[in-house]
DNA sequence: GATTGACTTGGAGCTGACTCCAGGTTATAC
DNA sequence: GTATAACCTGGAGTCAGCTCCAAGTCAATC
């Protein structure tokens, strides 16, 4: 039951080794380990010699981590996410469903900070100092819709 | 040269304790002494007691931090924004010009990872399972400037 | 059968960003 | 004069998110 050296990159059964799957996904051998140690992956399925294998699925769950985790989010908060693109049926889980609009709004809150500081800066280069301008982010009052094209 | 029990909130010389900075900005007293230790905030005015006094200009300092912060910046990112809040004139350090111009373009490039996760989100709720859709934002080619409007 | 390489596990160590605490000072209130 | 409150300093502890390491397994190669 061996495929003695097949080079094609993807392994038996399409699977991909921990080390072609950190290459492909970016990520570090040790932080996929961890994140299967935390929960956050589910447990990879193994080899006999209980290497891990992982499918294009996994993979694609990863590439949503690193995706995630660049718009600020914590492992912790991504873990519905995850479950999301796992199961697909939204609409069967009511507070799940919540839960995600709920991050769309912090997401769209997180985009008009940024574009408030992308204001910040354009001001600084064009003027020379930002007089009555200034970041309104700070309150935990309810924002205002940024209606800006993004340049 | 005692005020004797001015309740006005601002005390002498229109200054701040570190309390009511605390109040006024939200960030707590330990963190705000944690900044300066680490030389985010410059060392703090001090009474002949010692204790800390901040202006104004000291509050919005701290208002952009908590600002910077929400776009998910290190302390250590921020610290060349802080600097261009303090003195004016940007065009005279055109390296200090060019870090703030890669920065709005990595915050341009952040903007447009979180419409994404908008956009995965919104196609999740609408449709069932997102197919061919997904996060574009793992490689590290150049991203397409996002031309949609924020909803 | 010894070496090499890709893996395994469990656990220790590290960095950033706080957060907490002990021990000390100073001013005002009782 | 003693208690209380608001500060101070230096340093230790905490948590998330890795990152590194030692010791072991297993398969293929020399």
């Amino acid at each position: 039951m061996s495929e003695a050296g097949v080079n094609t990159g993807v392994d038996m059964l399409h699977g991909y080794s921990i080390k072609q799957t950190s290459e492909i996904t970016g990520i570090t051998e040790d932080t996929i380990r961890y994140y299967e140690k935390i929960g956050l992956l589910p447990r990879a399925q193994r080899k006999e010699n209980s290497h891990r294998i992982y499918s294009d699925h996994d993979i694609e769950t990863m590439k949503l981590i690193t995706c995630l985790k660049k718009t600020g989010m914590s492992l912790d908060d991504m873990r519905p996410y995850l479950d999301l693109s796992l199961d697909s049926n939204l609409s069967e889980y009511p507070e799940l469903h919540e839960m995600i609009l709920n991050h769309k709004q912090k997401i769209l809150d997180q985009i008009a900070s940024l574009q408030q500081i992308v204001d910040l800066i354009d001001s600084k280069i064009d003027q020379n100092f930002l007089g009555p301008q200034e970041c309104e982010l700070t309150g935990d009052r309810k924002k205002m819709p940024v209606r800006r094209t993004i340049r």
